[in-house]
RNA sequence: GCCGAUGUAGCUCAGCUGGCUAGAGCAGCUGAUUUGUAAUCAGCAGGUCGUGGGUUCGAGUCCCUCCAUCGGCUCCA
């Protein structure tokens, strides 16, 4: 007999060689039924996997996170049996589950794959499916796997198996399909009732550019048709919230082919919007002792020599700008930092003058590949709420501190509470790609991490995500569709301070370096209010929306008055507009409801004579009628609530 | 940059396998209507069908180039 721990603490006894199944057939034959994956002992087992020695069982269905990972693994699996009997001679590399779905890397030779064929793939996938194929992993030898690929010329295969141990080698089977495989899979096929082909992607093997370019079908499957519908569904909702479409419909941004690629145009409404975002971290910097500063849009090459941006991405940026001058170039800045480093060295310091913060919504330029454009959140131009905080090496760490708090203002300010706080080090493997002593790094990191760890950040750690000079604190938030966009930055720098020579002078009457700390909370404007659209639908805090109110005159005769009550709002700052047109009130509120206008004021004749407004809210109805000075009240107090102060 | 897809009016879309002056709804303009909580009616105007080539008697439709956009990959100071 064997003692199988369960989640709750409980303790059964089994068989020796009892299964994850022959457990959850113990304990309910519902939950028999839906059992598709388990862990156990912190490994990840079949589901008729024999369980030889006592141990920690937990059963996932597909609920669990984990469920879905076996359940999507395991549709990679079939996926790639449809693909190799539709299409003969594809070569299989790698087929993972992701957060939604799965994907497998194939190289199809010279065939290519499209959205029309994803119809057969998928009828083919199901047909599998249907024969409710059981799911065996065996044990392999290295010369074994090495054989079988080597036979099908599959170099990929032979690659992944050359770095595996022999001994550690496993074959999944299911059908007439074999996969090289570590395991986690569902029982059998047949528990996959729908699935979907999403995209045809490129993918470069190993992700890496100089690799071949292998093609990648994103695939996402269910054990209900009815889930796989509400998914899609869920999709389609999550598309009207596009920035892209969002910033077009309220008229926030656009772009021109003209302009050029990757260059936002603010329209009037999102050039204002921008503008109060500003002047609410303005003020909230201000509190914090920053100081704006304003430096030109270029700057010699030189001075990006100096950085060591120039020999860092002189090639792929935006190339230099001539002038008459023979031998003089300037660059677009694509970042602030050098310009920021020249401000302070106009002066000696003294510690005494130490922490300093310089501010400034920068705008820079960086000529980002084509194919990685991206609406709002990814551009070839965009402004920074940049700062650089050059403090002594003591200050360092209260600094990096009182800069996590100025993000976490910024972010609960507005309503971003789902963020992963990214802590991006150096890649280890790799460290010629970064400037800097190992020393500094170091310190650059652990100043990271435990800051980070004080504040009780929900934190991650990312190698080789670090800037090249430098390791990040990242605030990473999700679009509508789940992809991941870093918004708020915080950077610990100890290489700048050495290429521009920054000193202060310190107690000792000695030179010292500073450190320096390069912060932005927004990220970007152009991103930052993309991902913020995305998350509000547009509906932003009343604070921020374009126009709070709209005043709806029901016929002409009310024009008066609604002037009155418009310039009552104007008087105490409250954004608003009369909607003049000879239309009935029903048209007014649908197109009132539709541009997502806060608050819609109906007066007609009832109001002028009561000197009342009638008041609709945006997505809710009628909430009733107020005298015009309680609506202003009622007004204020919803954007000071929304509206807290650092 | 790479792989795949898309590009018709300000917006959303129709236009089958190439065949008369390219259609619709919304938005716009003009007029009528003076309206009470999600679309009043009528008329008018609006397009070198992303760009440049090619095939053809004939191209929005087929082929190529380039540009832009979308989904990924790579990249992201």
């Amino acid at each position: 007999m064997i003692q199988i721990t369960l989640p709750d603490g409980s303790v059964r006894a089994y068989e020796k060689n009892s299964t994850p199944i022959d457990v959850a057939m113990s304990i309910s034959h519902g939950l028999a039924r839906n059992v598709i994956s388990a862990d156990f002992n912190g490994m990840t087992v079949e589901t008729k996997t024999p369980l030889s020695t006592d141990g920690n069982l937990t059963l996932f269905t597909f609920e669990q996170p984990e469920g879905k990972k076996a359940f999507w693994h395991s549709s990679a699996h079939v996926l790639a049996q449809a693909v190799q009997e539709l299409y003969p001679g594809v070569k299989l590399t790698i087929g993972p589950a992701i957060d939604n779905g799965f994907y497998y890397d194939l190289d199809l030779g010279e065939r290519s794959i499209s959205e029309n064929d994803f119809p057969s793939i998928e009828k083919k996938f199901l047909e599998l499916a249907r024969g409710k194929h059981e799911f065996n992993m065996r044990s392999v030898s290295k010369a074994d796997a090495l054989k079988k690929y080597k036979e099908e010329e599959n170099e990929f295969k032979v690659e992944l198996i050359e770095n595996l141990t022999d001994g550690d080698i496993t074959f999944c089977d299911h059908d007439n399909f074999t996969d090289l495989c570590r395991g986690g899979h569902v029982p059998n096929t047949g528990i996959i009732k729908a699935v979907k082909v999403m995209s045809a992607a490129g993918a470069y093997w190993r992700g890496d550019e100089k690799n071949k370019q292998l093609t990648r079908l994103y695939g996402v499957s269910f054990p209900k048709q009815k889930m796989l519908t509400e998914y899609l569904a869920v999709l389609e909702e999550a598309k009207k919230r596009d920035h892209r479409k969002l910033g077009k419909e309220l008229e926030l941004f656009t772009f021109s082919q003209k302009v050029g690629q990757g260059l936002p145009l603010w329209l009037p409404k999102g050039a204002a919007l921008r503008e109060r975002l500003e002047q609410f971290l303005k003020k909230a910097q201000k509190k914090a002792g920053y100081e704006m500063v304003m430096t030109p849009h270029i700057g010699q090459k030189e001075l990006y020599v100096t950085s060591g941006h120039y020999e860092k991405y002189g090639e792929d940026s935006f190339q230099p700008i001539k002038t008459p001058k023979m031998d003089e170039e300037f660059l677009l800045k694509p970042m602030n930092c050098p310009h920021h480093c020249e401000i302070y060295n106009h002066k000696p310091y003294s510690y005494k003058d130490l922490p300093k913060r310089y501010a400034e919504f920068g705008t820079v330029y960086r000529y980002e590949q084509s194919g990685e454009l991206h609406g709002m959140t990814r551009v070839r131009s965009f402004t920074q709420d940049d700062a650089h905080i050059f403090c002594t090496p003591e200050q360092l760490a209260q600094e990096f501190k009182d800069v996590i708090d100025l993000v976490l203002y910024v972010f609960k300010s507005l309503g971003f509470e789902d963020f992963t706080a990214q802590i991006s080090l150096r890649d280890p493997e790799n460290k010629t790609k970064y400037i800097g002593s190992d020393e500094n790094w170091d310190k650059a990191e652990q100043a990271i991490i435990n800051a980070s760890e004080e504040k009780g950040l929900n934190t991650v750690v990312e190698y080789g995500e670090a800037a090249f000079y430098g390791p990040k604190l990242d605030f990473m938030v999700k679009d509508a569709l789940g992809r991941s966009w870093q918004l708020g930055t915080i950077q610990v720098d100890y290489n700048l301070p050495e290429r521009f020579d920054l000193t202060y002078k310190g107690s000792d009457n000695l030179e010292h370096r500073p450190v320096m700390i390069h912060r932005a909370p927004f990220g970007s404007m152009e991103r930052f209010i993309a991902v913020l659209l995305e998350h509000t639908g547009g509906n932003f805090p009343l604070w921020l929306m374009p126009e709070q109110v709209i005043i709806l005159p029901i016929s002409d005769k009310y024009q008066k008055y609604a002037k009155k009550v418009s310039e009552l709002l104007e008087n105490s700052e409250i954004r608003g507009l009369i909607d003049s047109r000879s239309e009935k009130t029903g048209r007014k509120i649908r197109d009132a409801e539709m541009s997502k206008i806060p608050y819609m004021i109906i007066v007609g004749e009832k109001e002028e004579s009561e000197d009342t407004v009638s008041v609709r809210k945006h997505g809710e109805g009628d909430i009733g009628s107020f005298g015009i000075d309680t609506f202003i009240q009622f007004i204020q107090k919803e954007i000071k609530s929304t509206l807290v102060q650092f």
